[in-house]
DNA sequence: CTCACGATCGAAATCGTTTTCGATTAAGGG
DNA sequence: CCCTTAATCGAAAACGATTTCGATCGTGAG
């Protein structure tokens, strides 16, 4: 049993390719009869045309890719998920790399879509991504890109962000009212914009209360996970213990923070508060169940998509497409750990 | 700048497309010089093959397509990550759909990977799925097809698993062993295998070491999540108080029912054990952290993979596939909530 | 000198669509 | 009765690769 053709479909009309192809697009010169012959005989021995061969024609694939990160991370998970959902509503399907936070193997990914004739590519850059001559790349073959998460301050594209500065500066300025004086920061990566956006919330949030900023309170993350925020903890009870309060980069090292301290029966809040972000499904979970900033991975998805799609039909009509930055909204968690 | 073809790198090296197709293929009847002018040509202009223009001919797309229940699962997430890095090795690009755990949409999902026209499908079902004739379908087309976590006793095709009857029975004998005598069963939904499999290796290991099953001790998870361990946790501990261990068919439950017990500072393991099942990240960084069994996600996509890879060779020479079921090996991970 | 043969290259068919451009027919107006 | 026009359908040319089957050209044997 192989796969029919459109020249199946017609002899067993007795039609031609031609009539049963423009049937099936419902041009306006073949006849409602005609039509409705076509569709009910397609649809009963489950015809679709070939992918494939309607792409040699075409140009479009119907497919877009989508480079991430990270794979088993629970927010670009949820940012998948709304990828693949809008995609599938419009009839897309998804290919999916990873960058593993590696610059080289994100350039090699992006050339790999390239090469595959994607119709569009979704990309959240990698921590250790300096330079943009991949993103450029793509930009040059003018297909649509559009950035989410992650974006770059460098290539002029659509992107789909929260506001990082702004998130954070909320964040600990919970932290700040609840008492807190001395706030110790577990920063992301150095190159990262979102890293940068929010140590500079922190920044903002501590000058606005007239908090001293003490740069040896700010601890470096290299690659975000829970046995940081452990060493981390560990390091901040021994040398600053004046320290009450800690704003992590992100959940995973929060909670690696937490673990630390409760294995040191550590009062939290009591004693140091802990604020993560992100709201990884674990956060709730974890006792006590840690305060966070929500970062709405699903939507964020979908708006990447919409803007993708967008940015198509902009390009089939010809008309010039302008780069759009989508902000999407951020709330902020209160648990018990702070 | 558009696409570069064969026609364009024939044009400009004054060679023909039938031998510049052949040099890059390595065809024996073009000449060595030919060839090696060929090869640094396109290796230049950074040219490769229109992918879908050479499906046309040969069939093959390279891409596979990869169903999973879930997207945001650890697990899942983690069996992704060995499919595409394997994948990648061997030049294929992975389609990722979800099916949400829905047997509706899952047979919808495959319906679209057949019409894509994708080499083979790897196919983890739902635990909605009650029948196979969607799986079945795609073995009439003979397309390669592995399944992978949870397979079916129904239709013969290869399969990646794990012996979850096993792993369970040594899970129980681990919490019999630290002495808990009344073991409940936080089990999955009816349907799937590897719930009834974990079921089965409960009760074979209360049965081997003489404890009495109680079938109002097994309570079942509709929806495997935290919450149902939460709730389950509470009821047990009002109906059930003589109950002093829970086997979890996975962490997520175990992780709720360790919150409830928390709340109410009940002791683990001293008053009741948990036991979860998968080894999810998030299961060493609870408080305490949980004892699970580990069950490698990255190695079951890799040989899932490596499986579809056997069939397509033996397809693409004509051989007859014999369908394998490999079975992954799995650890008992003691930790401090037993 | 002829012929066979190996080495190297190309013409052309093919894969399954889409779409342009005619071809055909019937109806209606003058 | 002729001509225009609308309605309906098909032939054929792409799209970009792969692959079959010849074509050409030397070379060396007989």
């Amino acid at each position: 049993m192989k796969n029919l053709t459109l020249k199946d479909i017609a002899t067993a009309l007795n039609l031609s390719i031609t009539t049963v192809s423009k049937a099936l697009k419902d041009y306006p010169d073949v006849s409602a009869k005609t039509k409705a012959r076509v569709k009910a005989y397609t649809e009963e021995v489950n015809f679709t045309p070939n992918a494939y061969a309607a792409y040699l024609r075409t140009q479009e694939s119907k497919i877009i890719g989508v480079i991430i990160p990270r794979l088993n991370h629970y927010f670009f998970s949820n940012v998948l998920k709304g990828i693949m959902k809008t995609a599938e509503v419009e009839g897309y399907m998804v290919i999916v790399l990873s960058s593993e936070e590696s610059y080289e193997l994100e350039k090699k990914q992006v050339d790999r879509l390239l090469k595959q004739n994607v119709d569009g590519i979704l990309l959240s850059i990698a921590d250790s991504t300096h330079d943009t001559s991949h993103i450029n790349n793509i930009l040059a073959q003018n297909i649509p890109l559009v950035l989410f998460d992650k974006y770059s301050k460098l290539s002029q594209c659509s992107s789909v962000i929260i506001n990082d500065q702004n998130a954070a500066f909320t964040a600990v300025e919970h932290l700040i009212k609840s008492g807190k004086k001395n706030i110790a920061h577990l920063r992301g990566p150095l190159l990262p914009q979102n890293s940068i956006d929010r140590f500079l919330g922190y920044r903002k949030a501590l000058e606005k209360y007239e908090l001293p900023y003490k740069k040896e309170w700010v601890f470096t993350c290299q690659d975000i996970n829970s046995d940081e925020g452990y060493a981390y903890a560990k390091y901040i009870l021994e040398k600053y213990p004046a320290i009450d309060a800690i704003f992590a980069v992100a959940d995973m090292p929060a909670i690696g923070a937490i673990k630390y301290f409760n294995e040191q029966n550590i009062a939290i809040p009591e004693q140091i508060a802990v604020m993560g972000f992100s709201n990884w499904k674990i956060s709730g979970l974890v006792t006590p169940a840690l305060s966070t900033v929500n970062q709405p991975g699903e939507t964020m998805g979908r708006k990447a998509f919409e803007l993708f799609f967008q940015e198509l039909q902009l390009l089939k009509k010809g008309k010039k497409i302008e780069h759009q930055i989508i902000e999407i909204d951020t709330t902020l968690i209160v648990r018990d750990s702070t």
